[in-house]
DNA sequence: TGATGTGAAGCGGTTCACAGCC
DNA sequence: GGCTGTGAACCGCTTCACATCA
């Protein structure tokens, strides 16, 4: 165990260890080596276990790690031992498809609002969830408990929406709008853009049309943006 | 000019910097320097101006870039001269999102087919696009001339579609589904997976809970997971 | 003078390799 | 013997600092 701060890196590959723990365990496993493990899922032994020690000693040298028990610790480290209440601002098809969706792994987060700046979509109801106008958030979230936020509105309209949230006392955004956002003091926000992805993708094909020589796979670490 | 491969962090940027260059664009500036650059969208003007180096001079020395020649370039760099034909397979609410969403910075990419296996969805049309079996795929996604995959299916399902896909010849996938997928020869695939940022931010909540001295930004250079 | 392009330094993350423990 | 936990080596990306050139 170490007081070092850890990376982000690591700890989304926490997140990527417990799917994995809960596929092992949904099949019944009992224990499980980090080699047995990285052989698997195609990670790193080494990675894991240096992953792991960060937190504490979890395994039995000769042994490996309890299945059961290194979830819970996973858990517990990720905080996911608790409901959080989520609200989406945008409620179009991205903000309802995400509403929607109910596959976030174990349940831990329930989207508890929508909001938008649409008069026509205010008042209304998306998969049950009602929209409500945009310039309520703060009282609407306080109410509600809301501990993180959505921005799933044009790219124009993103960094107003946060400087919004972050008014509100929100620390937590995950960001789905095509634009960097600036952050202030300790709220954290990440962003997810298919843009990037899709533009990559195009470099990919247009950089290297159909070179097939030497299938030697380009490493692409796990947590890192692929 | 360098003849080295550049990481797929720097060619993330370039996706970036095109968009900075195209609102600097849309306001009529002309010609801008990397240091100026740097100052408005919160980068850093040497991993700038290494980045653009990767692929030539593109600047003048006591001047700067001109705006509109270096879009050009970066439009070349990442392929963003054509059209791609895009599938998207599971045509859930997900799928269908993305499939709404015209959002892709220049147009670039245009869904052309939906797959999915539910026979309720198939041969219905989602915003104008039509669902095909996703047993058709390989047929259909030849005719259509597809050369993008979207994977937009519950997690379960995910490698198996990856595998129909790669066995129809397409080498760039995008995998919205929560799992790491296994690509094989020189097929690229991006995940860009909800899940893990949502636990990320979950982490980032519970660890430290409303800790407030010193206002020092984390770093979260562009490009990576952040 | 002013800004680019770039070698070199710095830094952080990954991998190796092995001591330590079951 | 087998596997964890970890210091050290390694590697790649970022940042600095400056020579170079318009």
């Amino acid at each position: 165990m170490k007081a070092e701060k850890v990376s982000e890196l690591t700890t989304n590959r926490l997140s990527v260890y417990l799917r994995c723990l809960n596929e092992l365990e949904a099949r019944g496993e009992k224990t499980i080596s980090s080699a047995a493990l990285a052989r698997k899922f195609h990670l790193n032994s080494a990675q894991i276990r240096k992953d792991l020690a960060y937190f504490g000693e979890f395994g039995t040298r000769g042994v490996g790690y309890c299945i059961e028990e290194l979830s819970d610790h996973l858990r517990k480290i990720l905080g996911l031992v608790k409901d959080y209440q989520i609200a989406i601002v945008g409620a179009g098809r991205i903000g309802s498809a995400i509403a929607d969706y109910y596959g976030f792994s174990q349940k831990n987060f329930t989207v508890a609002a929508l909001f938008d700046s649409d008069p026509k979509k205010i008042g209304k109801k998306v998969n049950g969830v009602p929209v409500h106008d945009v310039k309520s958030f703060s009282s609407v979230a306080k109410k509600a408990n809301i501990e993180i936020a959505i921005i799933a509105v044009p790219g124009e309209k993103a960094q107003r929406v946060l400087d919004r949230i972050m008014k509100a006392g929100l620390r937590a955004v995950l960001n789905v709008a095509p634009v960097p956002l600036k952050a202030e003091g300790d709220v954290k926000v990440k962003t997810v853009d298919l843009t990037i992805s899709l533009e990559s993708l195009s470099y990919f094909l247009s950089g290297d049309p159909g070179s097939n020589e030497g299938d030697v796979k380009p490493k692409s670490p796990i947590g890192r943006t692929q």
